[in-house]
DNA sequence: CAGGATCCCGCTAGATACTG
DNA sequence: CAGTATCTAGCGGGATCCTG
């Protein structure tokens, strides 16, 4: 209709998926992406952290090896590394790029999708780190409160 | 250290927290808000959606109640809403107020610190919702490629 | 209306062992 | 190095029944 004002079809676009609804394929991918794994990789692709620009295969920033995200995600398990890799692989958020060297070599890297999400990851992960003393003195008072 | 830059500053306030490590508490907390019901619920106080604002007990628009919540969180069982709703209270992000009407009416709202976290759940809902599409057609791909 | 309490199943995270 | 395969314990989470 070209009697639609923009504002109805932002309307139209959001109403096609809406995560509120159960059924709705985009409450699953919510799900998903609403993970400690998921985000802790999402936000770690593309960091700095320690990782030195310059060593990564691709030679791109954006990029890191299995056994570097093992390393920079303490305590994952492998099951859960690849895992959740996987999936990521699946929906299009990050690729996976196998150099056939001895011993083979893996590169794991943001598509612009996964890029796209990388931000809000981090935003997390910051709000995470930023807000913890906050947190931990609300339940602190939640507590005293309830005793 | 007076000499201290505002970039050591900002690395050091950082590197107080970091979700990154397994021990770090933060990493729990990133654990918490990474989590469907916990997006879904801060995604929702705060948003209009067919929530018509006035009729709130609190007259305040980021207010909502019990049954709202769950009827606008079509599928969560009332274990998981209160279950997660009592955890998001204990950690400060939002509050909860019952007035001693006849049935008693218990209204949740967002606070400043549930507020500063309101943004990204939004966002991550959002991106779920307009990126459906993409990341169905990317599954479609890989599990053709697979094959 | 807004939960509390309980039972119970499924699945998933984690540990362990093995491999190209 | 970068996984795969298998097993199991634990708990997340749904269903159900009850209450102030």
């Amino acid at each position: 209709m070209a009697t639609m004002t923009a504002a109805q079809k932002r309307a139209q676009t959001k109403a096609e998926y809406d995560a509120f609804l159960a059924a709705c394929p985009s409450r699953k991918l919510l799900d998903r992406i609403s993970d400690k794994w998921v985000t802790l990789i999402l936000a770690a692709l593309g960091s700095d952290g320690s990782h030195q620009p310059g060593i990564d295969c691709a030679g791109e920033p954006r990029s890191m090896r299995y056994s570097e995200l093992s390393r920079l995600l303490a305590g994952v398990s492998q099951k859960m590394l690849t895992q959740t890799l996987r999936s990521l692989e699946r929906d299009g958020l990050i690729t996976r790029t196998a150099t056939p060297t001895v011993p083979v070599t893996v590169c794991y890297e943001l598509t612009d999708l996964g890029l796209s999400l990388h931000q809000m990851m981090r935003g997390l992960k910051s709000w995470a780190e930023m807000n913890m003393d906050d947190v931990l003195a609300n339940r602190a008072t939640y507590d005293t409160r309830v005793l």
